[in-house]
DNA sequence: GTTCGAATAT
DNA sequence: TATATTCGAA
């Protein structure tokens, strides 16, 4: 058991005085894509962001490629359950408290002037997901609770109710997630098995490939077994919908029903953050409820990203934004984590 | 028409 | 590198 995940953690724990120094932090007011389009960075000082800023743009502007083409879906088959509306977060956490948007912090709320302040989300770009340990433990359930032959983009997404989740960022990270399946079949080939439960993560010996870290973030999760497993089209058999006991699992249908899921709401606690080359800042929730932890995979709705393709702008849940632009290798680009807490 | 999946681009 | 976006196929 390694708990290299733990990396991030506690990096960000530098920037941070104490989790309980920032403890309820609304961004409720500015949207990413606010806050991307009118360019607004960090708040100077403005005594709640320790930022140490280190502008330095040495590169120029980056490149104003323009080939944004979106499809935007999201779109109800008949029997599909929905993302849940925009569900006034009843939570104990008002947000206002910390401010980034409000008055206070952010100087950047006051940039909504302008005429029309209307069809905010449109042809922007999100800023690129990072896929934190947590978030991809979310993943992983989903397919497995979905069965490979179900865990499809657009059901995963769905399953793991993440919001501001896209298709297309599932099926990106599916694409890279059944590579690593793959590749551990090959190391295994035709074992198996064994029972021994859990496909063990990378095995001692890595593949000759040399790039371990790669299957880092893999590795922080444990592939259920009959991800291993071959399978031939072969004829029969088919689908089902993985009916392994594993661990219990709810519809998200299920939620959309009652104001269970408000109750669920809740216990949630979930972040989101900006971040850049490095350099993060994240607020942390009044999470003292008395109540444990939550644990349940699926049970929890997720922090709301900005713009969904529906052109709605969601948020509740707090943020910290944190764009900077600036010299990197990369050039400068604005990253997107949204991290749901509890886990792991 | 929609979604998947792999290739390709950044 | 990781993730995004594109493109052809089902």
């Amino acid at each position: 058991m390694r708990e290299e995940d733990s990396n991030w953690f506690s990096r960000w724990d530098e920037d941070l005085p104490s989790p309980d120094e920032l403890i309820s932090i609304s961004q409720t007011l500015i949207t990413p894509d606010l806050a991307s389009a009118f360019d607004i960075h960090s708040p100077r000082s403005n005594g709640n962001t320790p930022i140490s800023i280190l502008h330095h743009h040495s590169a120029s502007s980056p490149q104003l490629l323009s080939h944004y083409h979106h499809h935007g879906q999201q779109q109800q088959s008949s029997s599909a359950p929905q993302q849940p509306p925009p569900q006034p977060n009843s939570s104990e956490f008002d947000s206002s408290s910390a401010e980034l948007g409000g008055g206070g912090g952010g100087g950047g709320g006051g940039a909504t002037s302008g005429g029309g302040a209307d069809e905010p989300a449109r042809t922007l770009k999100r800023p690129r997901l990072v896929w934190t340990p947590q978030l991809h433990k979310r993943f992983v359930d989903a397919v497995a609770h979905l069965g490979i032959k179900n865990a499809v983009p657009k059901t995963i997404m769905q399953l793991m109710s993440v919001d501001g989740l896209t298709r297309e960022n599932v099926a990106s990270h599916l694409q890279k997630y059944r590579l690593y399946l793959k590749r551990m079949q090959g190391l295994n080939n035709g074992g198996g098995g064994g029972g021994g439960g859990v496909a063990g993560g990378p095995n001692g010996g890595l593949t000759g490939s040399g790039d371990a870290a790669t299957d880092h973030l893999f590795a922080s999760s444990p592939v259920p077994a009959h991800f291993l497993h071959q399978n031939g089209p072969g004829g029969g058999g088919g689908g089902r919908p993985n009916s392994d006991h594993f661990m219990p699992y709810m519809p998200v249908a299920a939620l959309n029903h009652h104001q269970m899921a408000a109750a669920v709401a809740g216990h949630q606690q979930i972040q989101a953050q900006y971040q850049h080359h490095h350099h993060r800042q994240m607020g942390h929730f009044g999470s003292a409820q008395g109540n444990g932890q939550f644990d349940h995979p699926f049970l929890s709705r997720q922090a709301h990203l900005g713009p969904t393709r529906n052109g709605m702008m969601q948020s509740n849940s707090g943020f910290v934004e944190d764009v900077e632009s600036g010299t990197a290798n990369n050039g400068g680009r604005k990253v997107l984590t949204l991290f749901p807490t509890g886990e792991d």
